[in-house]
RNA sequence: GGGCAAAUUCCAGAGUGGCCAAAUGGGGCAGACUGUAAAUCUGCUGUCUUUCGACUUCGGUGGUUCGAAUCCAUCUUUGCCCA
């Protein structure tokens, strides 16, 4: 695996890269769909690599351990074989769990016991244990297992957390020194970024996950309760540190505002279950603005979803009728609105990059900016 | 023709003298959602008012009562049963 910076915005510090992995390339700036129990909600294979044109999509340790298990992962042959993506997948550690289920798990220094939200039954999660679970997926990249900590953190807490999700990413790299990939392909680590919003917290762990070496690095524990300004800020401090010849993926965000933020202060990769979430609850993201397509404003509005939209949905049908299956809670509408949103999402990011190639993303962010946080 | 039952706010349906502008569900309207315990959750849903509160409602009309969606009379409509 091995990314390849093109090209840096000369206005801004956006940049242009491609990662290559065994599964084919990715061109950064990236949207990655959420694809937590090995399936992004909604969207057939086809549709996201044809029409959603999706990269890259993830998968979460925590979920697919629980169900489907990892016997049918591992004879499946790995995830790849198992849900039919032949693209480059990336798995979430369960650190993001540890932060939201917050009330069904216990934590130690050794690791986290979690009861299965599904049946009640008790897990414990080590750094060990994660990265093995990660090699029976066979995710291309793997991420290393961290606490989330809350955004409102306080600095002591915020520090402790970090310190831990320090050690614990050591014993994470351990145990894949002392493993092997079970499919055949390269699997590399993405170390994360703690420090919740405390400048001091988030220089001291960038400079300690700068200093493993890893091929891409992950800044995490952002969009977690802060305000949007102090994950802009924390951004701008981690990116400071964080090495401009590796990929930098900021995990689980977000708006589109907050990713056209991002990639202007220098971030490359993106995931986030906004997009097909919030489209399930009838919310269309579009290069003008945001509609929630249950409004009663559409019931007449024949105009197609998106004239100039991303993807096939949007000229196919009409305003008027997708809020007519929002309002039928018919399935197709949860469909539409997914293949719509994660569509603009990638169409976002692959436009960024474009114009960072071009040099003018400074100028180009600031009108899109405009567009995207309008509410029709 | 006779008998019985019922009519409640958009719908269904509770409520049988004051705690009722009226439960609950549906529908409608709006909002939230950021490494997915989410096809989920929240609020509003008679009128006026920023709030307090005021006013008009429970098929129609007329009564009883300090007080009626609730009791009485009558009319209308609907359903069921008997002829």
């Amino acid at each position: 695996m091995k990314f390849q910076l093109l090209h840096t915005d000369n206005g801004s510090k956006a940049r242009a890269g491609v990662l290559s992995t065994d599964h084919g390339d990715i061109m950064t700036p990236i949207f990655m769909p959420v694809g937590t129990v090995g399936s992004v909600k909604g969207v057939q294979i086809p549709h996201l690599k044809e029409d959603i044109k999706a990269q890259i999509i993830l998968g979460n340790t925590y979920h697919l351990y629980l169900r489907p298990g990892l016997s049918v992962l591992e004879k499946a042959g790995g995830l790849h074989k198992f849900n039919a993506w032949d693209r480059p997948i990336l798995t979430d550690s369960g650190g993001f769990q540890v932060f939201s289920l917050k009330d069904i798990r216990k934590m130690s220094e050794e690791g986290v016991e979690f009861r299965s939200h599904i049946d009640g039954s008790k897990h414990f999660f080590s750094p060990e244990r994660v990265m093995d679970i990660e090699r029976s997926i066979g995710a291309d990249i793997i991420m290393a297992f961290d606490e989330c900590t809350p955004g409102t953190a306080d600095y002591e807490y915020a520090k402790k957390s970090m310190e831990r999700t320090h050690r614990w990413l050591d014993r994470c790299i351990g145990r894949l020194n002392e493993t092997e990939p079970m499919y055949g392909y390269e699997q590399q680590l993405f170390p994360i970024v703690q420090g919740c919003v405390y400048p001091e917290l988030r220089r001291r762990s960038a400079e300690f996950i700068a200093s493993k070496e890893a091929v891409g690095n992950a800044i995490g524990g952002l969009a977690v309760g802060e305000p949007a300004e102090k994950m802009y800020e924390m951004i701008e401090v981690v990116n400071e540190i964080l090495p401009t010849d590796k990929p930098r993926y900021l995990m689980g965000v977000g708006t589109p505002a907050n990713i056209l933020e991002a990639i202007e202060r220098g971030v490359d990769m993106f995931d986030c279950v906004m997009p097909t979430r919030n489209g399930r609850n009838a919310m269309l993201f579009t290069k003008h603005g945001i509609m929630n397509m249950r409004n009663e404003k559409w019931k007449y509005d024949f105009s197609p979803i998106e004239e100039d939209g991303a993807s096939f949905v949007d000229t196919l049908y009409s305003k008027a009728y997708l809020r007519h299956l929002f309002a039928a809670q018919e399935l197709l509408a949860l469909e539409i609105a997914s293949i719509h949103n994660l569509a603009f999402y990638v169409w976002l990011t692959q436009e960024a990059r474009k114009h960072i190639l071009t040099d003018d993303y400074a100028s180009w962010k600031k009108s899109m900016l405009e567009e995207v946080t309008r509410r029709l």
